[in-house]
DNA sequence: GCCAACGTTGGC
DNA sequence: GCCAACGTTGGC
């Protein structure tokens, strides 16, 4: 059964237009429990939103699972893991934090309850919902 | 094993 | 640029 992931990424440091020209990326680099095992859970076709902090501040594409956790060659501890995603789509619209924020059915995400979580878990309603208000 | 201090993240 | 929230680290 696939899931549904948020993972947020500074435009600044790496966008969703720079994983659409890429074709893949590795997502590394996640130094927190909490998002390393949300990283774990993920499943090759899981897909996953794609949002942009600090600047923007919007949900603005989807993108997918390629390949499941693996040791992240970045940390020495060897305690977090890494995992492979590549693009699936821009959204026709963008998803603001402010909109979500906004919108009831989506006061539960776990993205809006903590706000610092990296990589958090997405429910198939919330994942209906945001692309609906997406434009899809 | 607990708790205080510190560092980092991210919204405003 | 500031401040609040939260996770991690290190001392006891």
């Amino acid at each position: 059964m696939a899931s549904h992931w948020l993972v947020k990424s500074e435009p600044e440091t790496y966008s969703f237009e720079d994983l659409q020209k890429d074709g893949k990326t590795v997502w590394d680099g996640v130094r927190n429990f909490a998002a390393a095992g949300h990283l774990k859970a993920m499943k090759v076709g899981d897909q996953v939103l794609f949002y942009h902090s600090q600047e923007g501040k919007d949900v603005v594409g989807v993108a997918r699972v390629a390949k499941e956790a693996f040791p992240d060659a970045t940390d020495a501890t060897g305690k977090f893991v890494a995992v492979e995603l590549t693009p699936v789509r821009k959204l026709p619209r963008s998803v603001t934090l402010a909109d979500m924020k906004a919108t009831p059915a989506l006061s539960d995400m776990a993205m809006l309850r903590q706000g610092r979580l990296s990589v958090s878990p997405v429910s198939d309603a919330e994942w209906a919902t945001i692309l609906k208000m997406a434009g899809e």
